[in-house]
RNA sequence: GCCGGGAUGGCGGAACUGGUAGACGCGCCAGACUCAAAAUCUGGUGGGGGCAACCUCGUGAGAGUUCGAGUCUCUCUCCCGGCACCA
């Protein structure tokens, strides 16, 4: 709203009733929201870290300021109640009651207050610019101390945020500092390091929760929890104000003024006001002849979709137009799939039997939008009966996007982006790669930055092509051994190839194993050595591939464990009865691991290797722990934390053998020699450190 | 500006709890096979030194803690995601 009251949207002026008005009360579940963080045990660190911010629970004080010439008190909200004794001037909102009342007999005002609407809402923009503000021509009274103090509109002070006015204590807040460096204000200094040093709050505020207070009268030299609480008191005492629990988490628009979305279901009548669209008239469905021009939803210039009679009068009535926010529906999508062909309810049992959601997978930048909304709608839903759980996610995994290389080049000051397919690289006798070239003309391009896929940098690659060129089994395992998911995925075709190398590798293994007379039945407890070190790495990449997947998530080193084994079987030239015993436990391990990645491949794989039954119904393998124990294990000796030898020990040798068997290391002698040994470290079934 | 994440060979990445930096793959180099090429196979591949055994430097920059730091602490640089109307 600017300061003739007329309604204005990031920049544009718009009608009064174009702005958002519809809300869900977000706020209302802050508390709930932000406890059950604890709670969301499958969820990443960093996104309940995310959402415990972005609720943003603080404790503070509510203050009324009388306001010269007003009946009205200016409220301010304030975390810092400690240093009351520091307001040196009050910020209001540009937008805020008192400077819009200020501006009608001061243009020079109204007209900064029109300045600062165009600046954007945003809070990156907010934060962002410089900090200007502008005397309302009234100034407030300190309760505490009976100081005056003039007031600002400033820009930097936001509506929508407490009460939309702030004291302002430049001594101990970096904005207010700034903001009363530009404008030569007072800057007082209020509260000093608990530890008795000194501060030089003109130079820079001072900001800290450990202080002690100072000139503050008889509020000096407390603690700030003891000045909070004494503070308060005394304030609530007079009926000024009272201690309160806020939110950074606003309240949350669902209006959108776009054509796309799912309209509201109100109708607008002049006698009966908003009602609701009756249940038989659902659903509101948009018009699709429509013309779009202009700024705003092509809705509000429609009268055939407008124009309607009241559900309750029956009089003449206008539809609502605007749309819901997308987030809405994808707030409550998951569970409404568990029960789509219901047409007689928004979710029925079967929903209420599949959620929570085991495993939810999403992009990070839902971190705070979309997985707050969902969980918050979750809660609405279970209020109204409609499911019994608390949340809607158990456990969640955000994904990195797909970036890839981009080749581009420039002329008159004009970009063309070349798709990566079209080019060619040169490079130097390292691999490194010196430029560019384009496969048409043989001319040099520029290469660019390696960015995220879209049609202006034309870097997209359409994973259709690599799939009839090599199978969507290739192109799968290529996708999940190149980074772990919640990585960025850097796309390249040659990376692919690799890939598919990989898996005709396999196919030969397999193939030149089954045409050998099929293996007897193994006997574990008669190998040599060499059969044995075979079959412990088969084990021991069972128990790796089993751990990466199941827990971890990380599968491409579970790809990369399964390619060490096929390499490690593919190197036996043992062609005894029991060594094709164990190839054949090999590669059946190999082919039952990589079965949910490359699933094609596998069940053909299975049957090669002589199983009757269809590989999706086997079990997933269970590493033998008697294949892995070891008789000897290797140990690396360090002398001053470098490396100078590997010892190798019975799996029983005590401290002792071990420290004895370091200590007679030909390398290591070389650097003990003639020195004192100061310390012995042996860190069990790693490493000797000897420190001379 | 605030919140979150990241930086390791020519490239993608590995190193999970402070304990062998560079697993696995790509690329590159050399060799085998071939009249030749492709495909395939074998070997090599962080920088520097050395015939070799080995030595030395090295995980964005700088400091610190530790017997030992890619990993922990502090300061800084750059990049990415989010900041409520892009969805």
């Amino acid at each position: 709203v600017d300061s003739e009251g007329r309604g204005w949207r990031s920049g544009a002026l718009v009608e009064r009733r174009e702005i958002p008005h519809w809300f869900l009360k977000i706020t209302d579940y802050a508390e709930e929201l932000l406890e059950e963080i604890d709670n969301l045990e499958g969820w990443p660190e960093e996104v309940r870290k995310m959402q415990r911010d972005w609720i943003g629970r603080s404790e503070g004080l509510e203050v009324d300021f009388q306001v010269e010439r007003s009946n009205e008190p200016l409220r301010i909200y304030t975390t810092r109640p400690d240093t009351l004794f520091g307001v040196t001037f009050m910020a209001v909102a540009a937008a805020h009651p008192l400077a819009l009342e200020s501006a009608k007999d001061n243009p020079e005002l109204g007209k900064f207050i029109d300045e600062c609407r165009r600046t954007g809402t945003s809070e990156a923009a907010l934060e962002t610019m410089e900090k200007r503000g502008m005397r309302i021509g009234r100034n407030a009274i300190n309760p505490l101390n009976g100081e005056a103090v003039p007031i600002f509109a400033a820009n930097y002070v936001l509506m929508s945020y407490g009460t939309g006015a702030i004291m302002a204590v430049p001594a101990h807040d970096f904005r207010d500092h700034e903001f009363a460096r530009d404008n030569g204000l007072e800057i007082r200094q209020v509260v000093s390091p608990a530890d008795g040093s000194e501060v030089n709050v003109q130079e820079e505020a001072y900001v800290s929760y450990d202080i002690v207070t100072v000139n503050s009268d008889q509020f000096s030299g407390l603690s700030f929890k003891d000045a909070f609480d004494q503070i308060g008191e005394w304030v609530e005492k007079r009926g000024i104000g009272e201690r309160v629990v806020r939110y950074r988490l606003r309240d949350w628009g669902i209006s959108r003024q776009r054509y796309w979305g799912c309209p509201v279901p109100i109708i607008h009548c002049d006698k009966c006001g908003e009602v609701p669209v009756p249940e038989s008239d659902l659903p509101v469905v948009l018009p699709e002849d429509v013309a779009h021009v202009g700024h705003g939803s092509p809705l509000t210039r429609m009268p055939e979709f407008l124009d309607t009679t009241c559900p309750r009068c029956g009089g003449k009535a206008q539809r609502e137009t605007d749309t819901l926010d997308t987030f809405v529906e994808s707030s409550w999508y998951y569970a409404r799939f568990a029960c789509r062909d219901n047409d007689g309810a928004m979710l029925d049992e079967r929903a209420n039997y599949w959620v929570p959601v085991d495993q939810y997978v999403g992009g990070i930048e839902h971190a705070v939008l979309h997985l707050l909304y969902a969980r918050f709608f979750h809660k609405l839903m279970r209020d109204a009966g409609l499911v019994d759980s608390d949340e809607p996610f158990t456990n969640l995994l955000t994904q990195g996007m797909v970036v890839a290389e981009t080749y581009y080049r420039e002329k008159n000051g004009k970009v063309t982006y070349y798709a990566p397919a079209d080019v060619e690289t040169t490079h130097d006798a390292k691999g490194k790669v010196t430029g560019a070239k384009l496969k048409t003309d043989g001319k040099p391009v520029e290469v660019g930055r390696v960015e995220k896929m879209s049609k202006s940098k034309n870097n997209g690659v359409d994973p259709q092509t690599m799939i009839d060129r090599y199978g969507a089994d290739t192109v799968r395992l290529y996708m999940m051994f190149t980074s772990p998911p919640d990585q960025k995925l850097e796309w390249s075709d040659a990376a692919v190839e690799g890939a598919f190398r990989f898996l005709k590798r396999l196919w030969k293994l397999v193939h030149a194993h089954v045409q050998q007379k099929s293996p007897p039945k193994l006997n574990a407890d008669k190998l040599g050595d060499e059969q044995r070190n075979l079959r412990r790495k088969i084990h021991e990449t069972i128990a790796k591939v089993s751990d990466d997947v199941g827990r971890r998530y990380t599968f491409n080193t579970a790809i990369a464990a399964v390619m060490e084994l096929v390499n490690a079987l593919a190197r036996s030239e043992d062609k005894t009865p029991t060594g094709r015993a164990i190839m054949q436990e090999g590669l059946d391990a190999v082919v039952l691991l990589l079965a949910p990645i490359v699933p094609h491949a596998s069940h053909m794989l299975w049957r090669e290797l002589g199983h009757k039954s269809v590989i999706i119904d086997e079990a997933w393998p269970v590493a033998d722990d008697a294949a892995i124990e070891r008789d000897t294990i290797d140990l690396v000796v360090q002398v001053n934390g470098k490396l100078r030898g590997h010892i190798q020990v019975s799996k029983s040798a005590d401290r002792r053998t071990i420290e004895t068997e370091a200590l007679e290391n030909s390398n290591v002698q070389r650097f003990v020699e003639g020195k004192a040994i100061r310390k012995l470290i042996v860190v069990p079934g790693k490493l000797v450190n000897v420190v001379v």
